[in-house]
RNA sequence: GCGCCUCUAGCUCAAUGGCAGAGCAACGGACUCUUAAUCCGCAGGUUGGGGGUUCGACUCCCCCGGGGCGCACCA
């Protein structure tokens, strides 16, 4: 790892590219003289906690250390303060002639710049608490200016492209990103809890599943075979409950190579659990006690304010079915038997133009998506999908044209979906089949026959219940915020040229 | 992919078709208890890029690019 002599890194010049500036000498630039470490005794909030009960203008005599940016410099003669912002919070420092090693370098300090700073805790005649700066070091100098002091960043643009710079200007971006980080933290802690496994299952699919979505390509070259990058973990994750995990779930990214939009990330989380011995009507249960918990733990209340308006996450939850919706938004009681021409007619009339190819079950779903969906604030259990639509799900248990399928609903936005596992591999092949047969017509989104997974199945899938949970959006809807981007931290822009 | 909106100094924003500006940041100076916002000074721009109309374009028109929102698609 430490030759003497590296060999030439591949890809760089060995020469100083045209029109770039030179090197600077190694060991010479200031970043290059900053200390390999700090050793920080304190968090900001850590010495808030310890001595916000200090009098003004008293000094407590204990020594911390503590280091973060630069957020502001007050500049008072040869009084220097500066607010310190770490991880935790900020801190005032207060540097002074007299007891400020080199004050004037102190006072020299740029917004942004990271510094660590050890002195006793004290508060000012004023009565902010503050650590008396007696020795400091740079720990990072800002080279690039920070954005405006009062204002932060807003240019949407650089906030996304650049989130290292949104997140140290805009107080309200790592609060996001944080509540995100907690969503994730609590599903875990909750299902590893209630007996899950966690596992991790292929992002390489030879053949793409799970879901109905265009996926992403790439190419192995070894195998000289395409992949596609994985649109959901479904198929495999039953694969190992045909194993012998009767409770698994896993939780990472999925692609999908569709439209981008303030709900939409080409690349996004989904959690997906998977229960043996279990059926839907055991997952109705599961999903409403794991948001509503969620939302007590990390916003303070099972009623959650999103966009202006309430949402009761207690449960339980409105349950109806997706019938019923669409008959409540037209005003027309249909369901997956009423005949073609009346969904048609119905279909046309909420602005859809139905394709020659969709059956009852397409044309239902299509009217609740348009006309019932987006209205319902939820949550709502939509129960009850068309079979059709539903290729991995089993066949409702009293009519076999619907499926024992949910949706979770709220703001008007799927939050999560879930079924009783179709178990019966004959049943799966001939799903397989007519999907294929979709995709065959020009349906890019149609599942393929996958024959691996029928293999599995024909080894026998005991009664089994699913779920899947958007991440991003429950992490939305947690953190009230309108756009995925927010929760994202890193989300897909177009590359900048 | 289509439609609408948007892009001005490092940041946040101004400017009837008529000399491109302010605040903050930066830079120079003053100030021993400040709290985004002290005072003085000094700089800072191919107004996203290109073309057109005009005596004159940040402003009007066209093309291109980035971004936002809506539609479509989906979670």
């Amino acid at each position: 790892m430490h030759d003497s002599s590296p060999a030439p890194v591949p890809g760089t010049s060995p020469s100083p590219v045209p029109g770039t500036s030179p090197a600077p000498v190694p060991g010479t630039s200031p970043a290059s003289r900053v200390p390999y470490r700090f050793e920080r005794t304190s968090g900001a909030s850590e010495v808030h906690a310890r001595f916000d009960t200090l009098a003004s203008g008293e000094e407590s005599g204990q020594v911390v250390s503590v280091a973060g940016r630069c957020m502001l410099v007050r500049r008072q003669g040869r009084l220097v303060f500066a607010t310190l912002r770490d991880a935790s919070g900020s801190v005032q420092l207060f540097a002074r002639s007299g007891v400020t090693e080199d004050l004037e370098g102190f006072s020299k300090l740029s917004l942004g710049d990271w510094v660590g700073a050890s002195g006793q805790v004290m508060k000012t005649r004023r009565g902010e608490l503050s650590v008396e700066v007696a020795t400091w070091e740079l720990l990072a100098e800002a080279r690039r200016p920070f954005g405006d002091k009062w204002h932060g960043v807003s240019d949407v643009e650089t906030r996304f492209r650049q989130r290292e710079v949104d997140l140290w200007a805009n107080e309200r971006s790592r609060e996001v990103l944080l509540l995100r980080s907690r969503v994730v933290e609590s599903l875990r802690r909750r299902l590893w809890d209630r007996g899950f496994v966690e596992v991790e299952t292929p992002m390489l699919h030879p053949i793409p599943g799970g879901a109905l979505a265009k996926p992403f390509v790439t190419h192995h070259e070894a195998l000289d075979c395409d992949l596609f990058l994985r649109i959901a973990p479904e198929l495999y994750l039953k694969r190992l409950v045909v194993g012998g995990f009767d409770k698994v779930f896993e939780m990472g990214r999925v692609f999908r190579n569709e439209g981008i939009s303030p709900r939409h990330n080409p690349e996004f989380t989904i959690l997906e659990l998977y229960q043996a011995y279990a059926d839907y009507t055991d997952l109705m249960i599961l999903v409403e006690e794991l948001v509503s918990a969620l939302a007590g733990e990390l916003t303070g209340s099972a009623v959650v304010s999103y966009q202006g308006r309430q949402v009761d996450l207690s449960p339980p939850w409105r349950r109806a079915t997706l019938s019923e919706l669409v008959g409540e938004a037209t005003g027309e009681e249909v369901d997956v038997h009423t005949p073609l021409a009346d969904l048609r007619r119905l279909a046309g009339s909420v602005g859809i133009e139905a394709e020659p190819a969709w059956g009852s079950g397409k044309l239902l779903l299509e009217i609740y998506e348009k006309a019932a969906e987006g209205e319902l604030w939820g949550p709502v259990l939509v129960l009850d999908f068309p079979a059709e639509v539903s290729p991995l799900a089993r066949r409702h248990r009293s009519d076999p044209d619907l499926a024992e399928r949910f949706e979770v609903i709220v703001a008007g936005r799927e939050l999560a979906n879930a079924f009783s596992e179709l178990v019966d591999p004959d049943d799966q092949r001939a799903r397989f089949v007519a999907q294929a047969e979709a995709r065959a017509r020009g349906d890019a989104e149609a599942m393929a026959v996958d024959e691996e997974y029928l293999r599995a199945l024909e080894h026998g899938l005991p009664p089994t219940a699913g779920l899947g949970i958007g991440v991003d959006r429950l992490a939305m809807l947690l953190a009230d915020v309108a756009n995925i981007r927010e929760v994202i931290a890193f989300p897909t822009l177009r590359p900048e040229r």
